[in-house]
DNA sequence: TTAAACTTAGACCGATTGGTCAAAGAAAAG
DNA sequence: CTTTTCTTTGACCAATCGGTCTAAGTTTAA
């Protein structure tokens, strides 16, 4: 029993559009006037949609870290070796960032942004960065179990040097322009794992 | 022949000051207001001194890159192993970034935070990151060259993965809350270089 | 058609933004 | 002393900030 028009807008694309300019630009960097501008709706309808500013970013930011974190496991989830999952994920994301219009990774971003005492956002980082975290986990302990690890590897630091390596790259990218530091990271961070 | 009277601040520390307000809460985010308040002086004063809101960020990102490369070139450049001076590095990074009011690199935050379109910003940003990895460049190289490190290792690219790591260890810092992350991070960035 | 329920565009709000300027104060030169 | 040159304070500016609200438009139910 629905009475009225509907929206005249998709609110999931104006969500991935909101999305694209917090990216690039960061939460304090964008105004409303950007927003409403790139969403192509009206204040008011972002408002009744999304609440306010802060709460359309922290959906934004939701929104990306979901379908980042999907991308991630449906990469390191593939049959087969699970070390080869993790070295053509790098490579990919070595392909993303050495782009000179990388915009990064906006956890990584946000990470830098939100201020240092604001604990509902850093909660919400950290929830997502774990899950990155364990994406690589079960691959790395997988490549454990497989034999294609040492039985000694510390699986769990390991997971989280690459979490860490991931982060970094992504971060660098942003300023970088051409694709030599990237690849250079990423051929490093594989080398280790040949040799453990 | 110098005229009328001294400033009655001292330049260095206001600069020092206005670099941890920017440091911690970043650019945008970051109002004059504030900056004045923390740094002591009047509205005219600054702009007299440091020209505007972002030659002040500047300068102030510069203060502190050198402040840091200083101290990370002599760490590294330390007599004795230079692996040794690597660890050390890596282990006080790693402690500084544990603690909970941890605010992370300035030069990482900076990168999260600057408009992608932003080519001064990226270039000044992109300067200093090659410090960095210079720094580490030289110590793998004198590690290389004693027999530290296995003849073959590529020392660019470990170099500049340990830059990349150093980044990432600093930005997830700022958001997490206990030291097992960091710690878990560096310990398998340091079992790296042992089985090289 | 009429009324109710909804969305829309855009005017509007006080507060704050980065930035400027004039007047007052202080030290050095004559 | 006076004059000159500098610094400081704080008022002030237009523009923009995030956020609200009214009025008009649109669709559905009766």
């Amino acid at each position: 029993m629905t009475r009225g028009p509907d929206k005249q807008f998709d609110p999931d694309e104006a969500l991935e559009r909101a999305m694209q300019l917090f990216w690039a630009k960061g939460y304090a960097a964008t105004g409303l006037a950007e927003l409403q501008a790139r969403m192509g709706i009206g204040r008011k309808s972002l408002y009744d949609t999304f609440g306010n500013k802060r709460q359309l970013f922290i959906k934004a930011l939701q929104h990306y870290a979901d379908k980042e974190l999907r991308q991630l496991l449906s990469e390191l989830d593939k049959e087969g070796s699970p070390l080869g999952n993790v070295r053509r994920l790098m490579r990919r994301l070595q392909e993303t960032h050495a782009k000179p219009e990388s915009t990064g990774c906006m956890l990584g971003v946000s990470m830098g942004q939100c201020s240092t005492d604001d604990m509902e956002m850093a909660g919400i980082l950290r929830r997502h960065v774990k899950g990155i975290e364990e994406a690589f986990y079960k691959a790395f302990k997988r490549a454990r179990d497989s034999g294609e690890l040492d039985p000694k590897t510390n699986v769990r630091d390991l997971a989280r040097l690459f979490m860490g390596i991931a982060q970094g790259l992504a971060l660098i990218g942003r300023v970088e322009e051409t694709p030599a530091v990237p690849r250079s990271i990423v051929n490093a961070a594989l080398a280790t794992l040949m040799a453990a």
